[in-house]
RNA sequence: GUUUCGGUAGCUCAGCUGGAUAGAGCAUUCGCCUUCUAAGCGAACGGUCGGGGGUUCGAAUCCCUCCCGAAACGCCA
């Protein structure tokens, strides 16, 4: 139920000669200010149609409007300011709410269709980095606002499996690598040795040569070169799927680059078939001109495909293996050329579906002000960032909170929560640079912020003798704390939908936040359990918050403890 | 140099399709635990919305221009 929508109807049952429903819905607006009411109608556009002042207008138009969902308008200069009915409205948000729980808000717009998420994808050998918690982050939860809005996610971990780093790889295990050493510890082994042959490297290029060579033979499939491949691969896997694990999040395939090296051949074929190859300075490439971008290289000069053939394989080998209604890749924003180039050459080909090929960039996470750097071992280890976290989450609980039951298991959810939130609470392009002061914060917009009042709710829920509440007599409330409570709960499925157009999980987070801050006035403010001849529906307003908030934290990524 | 993002309080950021006195959090100072978890609530302090033009009844928001920062810019991914 939009009550915006029907006071537009409203307004439009007096103005329906001037105004369309649709203008007088997006003139509605909601006032900065408590004592401005709840929806302001604006008259200066209209000044032009009756050719009056607009104040005028506002005053005389207001006394042509009533509606029992109104209990109180206030011509201030030119703006008509309506005050809901609370008791009418609370009745029925929470209604609506406590019956549907965390399915509230869910919304019919993609019916079913296919998406898969390009997202995640760190590189073999190589440890995931801050960075790679974004894609991954970011992914998840916009892998839950589209099941949100009726779309199937298809979570695809598009691994970094392949390339000349493995010939480089190879090379320095066989020159400096020991067996155990990378049984024992595999990534931190082999990043080891990949930084150690960029340092002899600089002083010595025919290391460069040797890698070059091993991986021509990785390539034509030397035994030895592809048993070392597997096994790097294998031995990172499961350092991933435990970092995985701890961010509760999983894959529905794990096709990375190499998966695609046989279908590459057939996007060349595609390519001349159309006649869009065209040889420049010894490589094949696709002009782009007319879009204004640089050509896409296909091939190189000696004959190798590029990172832009194997995308072009694998959009198509998603488009028929999905039949997808829309197709994201959740990858840095410089790599937007590419994409843009990527969709170009889509359209080229005469596809119709490349406008449903979408990049969803992130931004830049930076140290010291300097981009992280694999090569240079200037890396800032997710697992490392988790542990402190959680340890830090735990320390915590030992003080404020030492009798909790299962301590280790809820500082992990809380350092966890924390980190997670953090990378999802801003604007998606914003760089940030990292502190670990700033990640592991427990307080104010935070992701424990956020727990913790829901904990503090639950705790309501459980001296009431209650877990839930399905229903009431009345759900009428009237205070103020709780109608800011209310609203933002009305709030909740436009809150999903922007998040769906936009692509953007903060817009979730900052819902998240803002209810949790008008909960915790309300909590402040308001007695739950005293007896009160509104209590039930105090009880069903903390209900419906605990719920709405797990949804919030559930589609971000963040796990909700009962108890903190 | 070209293109794309960004510049809002000391710091980190909100500000939905232009609207009424520009909002949070952190930091600093102060107040609130004999009542539902103080990881909380309240108050104070803090702003030429990068500069300058323009459009508009109205601009942090749209257009132009300049300044500053970041990123990308054919044989890496």
């Amino acid at each position: 139920m939009d009550y915006k929508q029907q006071i537009a109807e409203t307004i439009y049952s007096v103005l329906n000669e001037h105004l369309t429903l649709e203008d007088i819905y997006l003139l509605l607006e909601k006032p900065k200010h408590a004592e401005h009411g709840d929806v302001a109608f604006p008259a200066f556009q209209l000044a032009k149609v009756f050719r009056k002042n607009p104040a005028h207008i506002a005053q005389e138009l207001a006394e042509d409007i009533s509606s029992p969902l109104i209990s109180k308008k206030q011509v201030v200069g030119p703006y008509i300011n309506f005050f809901l009915n609370k008791e009418s409205v609370s009745q029925g948000v929470l209604s609506e709410v406590v019956a549907e729980k965390g399915n509230y808000g869910h919304l019919s717009i993609g019916n079913g269709g296919n998406v898969p998420i390009d997202m995640s994808s760190p590189n073999i050998a190589k440890p995931m980095s801050m960075g790679h918690l974004r894609s991954t982050v970011i992914g998840n939860a916009l892998s839950h606002i589209l099941e949100k809005v009726d779309f199937k996610p298809i979570r695809i971990n598009h691994l970094g499996d392949w390339g000349t780093q493995f010939g480089k790889l190879i090379t320095a295990y066989k020159k400096w690598g020991n067996e155990e050493a990378v049984r024992a510890e595999p990534i931190k082994e082999l990043l080891a040795l990949y930084v150690k042959f960029h340092e002899v490297a600089e002083n010595d290029p025919t290391l460069e040569d040797d890698g070059r060579l091993w991986f021509k033979k990785l390539e034509d499939g030397n035994e030895e070169a592809v048993e070392l491949w597997k096994w790097f691969r294998e031995e990172s896997l499961k350092e991933f799927k435990k970092v995985y694990d701890r961010l509760n999040i999983s894959f529905d395939s794990l096709s990375g680059e190499a998966f695609y090296n046989d279908k590459m051949d057939q996007v060349v074929d595609l390519l001349n078939e159309k006649e869009l190859l065209t040889m420049d300075r010894g490589a094949y490439i696709v002009d782009l001109e007319k879009y204004d971008l640089n050509p896409a290289l296909i091939k190189k000069s000696d004959g190798a495909t590029l990172y832009m053939t194997r995308d072009l394989a694998a959009a198509l080998y998603r488009k028929k293996n999905y039949d997808f209604a829309q197709s994201l890749y959740v990858v840095g924003q410089e790599q937007s050329n590419h994409f843009k180039q990527l969709i170009a050459v889509l359209k080229e080909l005469g596809l119709d579906w490349s406008d449903d090929v979408h990049h969803i960039p992130f931004g830049l996470i930076t140290k010291d002000g300097k981009k992280l750097s694999t090569r240079k071992g200037k890396v800032v280890l997710l697992e490392d960032v988790l542990n402190e976290a959680s340890a830090q989450a735990l320390k915590q609980i030992e003080d404020k909170n030492p009798n909790l039951p299962d301590k280790e298991r809820v500082a992990e959810q809380v350092g966890v929560g924390a980190v997670v939130f953090h990378d999802l609470k801003n604007d998606r392009l914003n760089n940030f640079d990292f502190t670990i002061e700033e990640v592991v914060q427990f307080e104010g917009e935070t992701g424990p912020y956020v727990q913790y009042t829901r904990a503090r709710a639950m705790s309501i829920l459980n001296k009431a003798g209650v877990t839930t509440v399905e229903s009431a007599n009345s759900l009428a409330l009237t205070d103020d704390y709780s109608w800011e409570v209310v609203k933002l709960l009305h709030d909740y499925p436009h809150t999903i939908r922007r998040a769906y157009e936009n692509f953007e999980p903060s817009i979730i987070a900052k819902h998240a936040i803002t209810l949790a801050q008008a909960f915790n006035r309300f909590y402040a403010n308001v007695r739950v359990l005293d007896a009160h001849p509104e209590k039930e529906a105090r009880l069903a307003l903390v209900s419906a918050v605990t719920d709405i908030l797990k949804e919030d934290l559930r589609i971000l990524g963040v796990e909700s403890p009962d108890e903190m």
